[in-house]
DNA sequence: GTGAAAGCGCTAACAG
DNA sequence: CTGTTAGCGCTTTCAC
């Protein structure tokens, strides 16, 4: 009514008071319920705030109540693939059931666009920031975050004081492995990267594990590390399929690399999966759908590690803020059509 | 000094003003360049600050100033395609340059998550908002966007109040098909989808035009739509290329699409780039550099849009806010191994 | 050139 | 159950 269009002052909180005849702060505690108030006056508050069309400032609130509803997303590398939107994607989730929202900044990969990175969450004031990597890997956690609660996502440090949450490396090692021996192969190969990554360390001692429990000794010519790309893959395929004793199946550091072994089978002339099974991980729609046939693949949980990570922020800001875990989360199996029992 | 480890309060503009024997205001000023300062005072101010580790409260800041340093970013699907992360790579890049950040929210297409982002970042006074798709489209901006400064990135609008951004999509058809024909090609074949969008139109259009103008007649059935997806491009390849009278390029909707063109070419004995050449649009490194023989592309500029949309914004709260602007963006070919001169 | 006071919009602390 | 007062950390009047 007594607000003109545009430009018009924004109605705060005092405007809904006087039109609702009440004081500020029992409108403050009738939006915000931190303290009983008459149902009717509740509810006459709401409705006045809700025709003038009241909408919080959360920085007015936050500089008083020392909180400001956002939390920082520190990573390298946002750019190159679908993960870096999925962490973040999570992230906003879990922040939006706590009424926060995230301010994503990534470093490149450079130390020094880090600190600048860090020096401006701080000083927006984020309530906490997760500290994630787009591949799974060991970080040291810049001294710059000491003052502020920090989670670490898709990577794990040396020091114990900061929870984490990455995939569950060995599980999915595990899984692949398990997963082509329970179709009935027995001659599995393994292509991984030569990076001493967890990551690949994991999977190759979960795809040995698997292998041994199940009484096959692990053949160490049809273990073959490259790159871990889709050219890597090529390579480590060649290698380990061109030959006259070879396996039936490969296990897969990644899709891209499963992708390169889809060009040596058929360089080999080898037809998946009628001659080879092949599995990946990671589960990257944009190759595991356009492969023919679709490739089965262990899902790597980036969404779910954004989600447990501002999550895990908002419950240690909740509880003692030491109880600090270290997660590991499970990796799903996606099947789709690259792998099917051995001939013959 | 003063100070202890951690949890000490946090030091501020008056602890400065106290440490360096001045008023606030003096500090306020120094630290801005708001006004004119005795040079000495400055330079032992900053000193101070720097000493204590001062880093201002951009909250307080904006509470006084109304500006919070933050502008957002709407978004469809922030999620599958590596695409988001180029464009909020822009925006940051380009937020940074303002002393900015960029709160980024994705509505997963959702029309219900799309408002309730649109109120979060509202109720966190964002500066500014860039409205933006992941794939070029015409979009209608949701009028509880009016109180703000909006830029459309990748998406335009009926609508002439609104800056846009957009790739050229006539220009993409030009140019591929320009590079097709001038290495020697003149029977060009077009893979593209059904849907009824900007880009397909745009680049169609591009495309006839340049066969036209180099006085080949178009051959319809060397134009077929299917889907944007490597299925779709092996359907479309297959309808194109397996008949008599084929051509001897074919110009891919996008990288995915091309995908589906190797594997039709594959599948019908078609050596790329000996028997078929094939361009595609994107970029997507994924893709491109993963497929035998690479994939030369089209590129998409993302990261551009992203970066143009916020100093757009920028510029227009600068200057008078009418001075809207529709950008078309030049879209840069990557030559990579798959397009050679025709056999014959 | 500098300082004192006021106040951005809200909530916490202290009344009643 | 509700109101008054103070103040979050800064920048902006207005004064000198």
């Amino acid at each position: 009514m007594d607000n003109k269009l545009g430009k018009s002052a924004r109605v705060g909180i005092r405007d809904v008071a006087a039109a609702a005849g009440v004081s500020p702060t029992t409108v403050s505690h009738a939006l915000s319920g931190a303290r009983a108030i008459n149902p009717e006056t509740r509810v006459r508050v709401l409705e006045v705030a809700q025709k003038l069309g009241y909408s919080p400032d959360l920085r007015a609130r936050g500089l008083r109540s020392s909180r400001t509803f956002t939390v920082g997303l520190l990573s390298d590398t946002i750019a190159v693939t679908p993960y870096a939107g999925l962490i973040i994607s999570g992230a906003q989730d879990a922040a939006a059931e706590h009424e926060s929202v995230v301010l994503a900044l990534d470093s490149t990969g450079d130390a020094q666009r880090e600190l600048l990175g860090i020096r401006t969450l701080l000083d927006h004031r984020v309530d906490g920031l997760v500290y994630a990597r787009m591949s799974h890997q060991s970080v040291t956690v810049p001294r710059e975050l000491d003052g502020i609660p920090v989670v670490l996502a898709n990577a794990s440090s040396a020091e114990s004081k900061y929870s984490s949450v990455v995939p569950d490396e060995q599980q999915i090692g595990l899984d692949a492995t398990g997963h082509l021996l329970g179709v009935g192969h027995e001659r599995i190969g393994f292509a991984t990267v030569t990076e001493n990554v967890p990551a690949a360390a994991g999977r190759e001692l979960g795809y040995r594990t698997a292998i041994q429990a199940a009484g096959v000794p692990v053949n160490e010519a049809w273990v073959s590390a490259s790159t871990g790309d889709a050219k890597g893959g090529r390579e480590a395929g060649r290698a380990i399929l061109d030959r006259e004793n070879r396996p039936t199946a490969i296990f897969c550091f990644n899709d891209e690399m499963a992708m390169g072994v889809y060009q040596a089978a058929n360089d080999l002339g080898l037809s998946i999966p009628g001659d080879l099974s092949v599995i990946g991980v990671d589960d990257l729609q944009l190759i595991t759908r356009a492969l023919v046939p679709n490739l089965t693949t262990i899902a790597l949980p980036h969404y779910q590690m954004g989600h447990w990570a501002v999550s895990q922020l908002f419950a240690q800001a909740a509880a003692e803020p030491n109880a600090h875990k270290a997660e590991r989360l499970h990796c799903q199996l996606v099947q789709r059509d690259s792998v099917k029992a051995p001939n013959g």
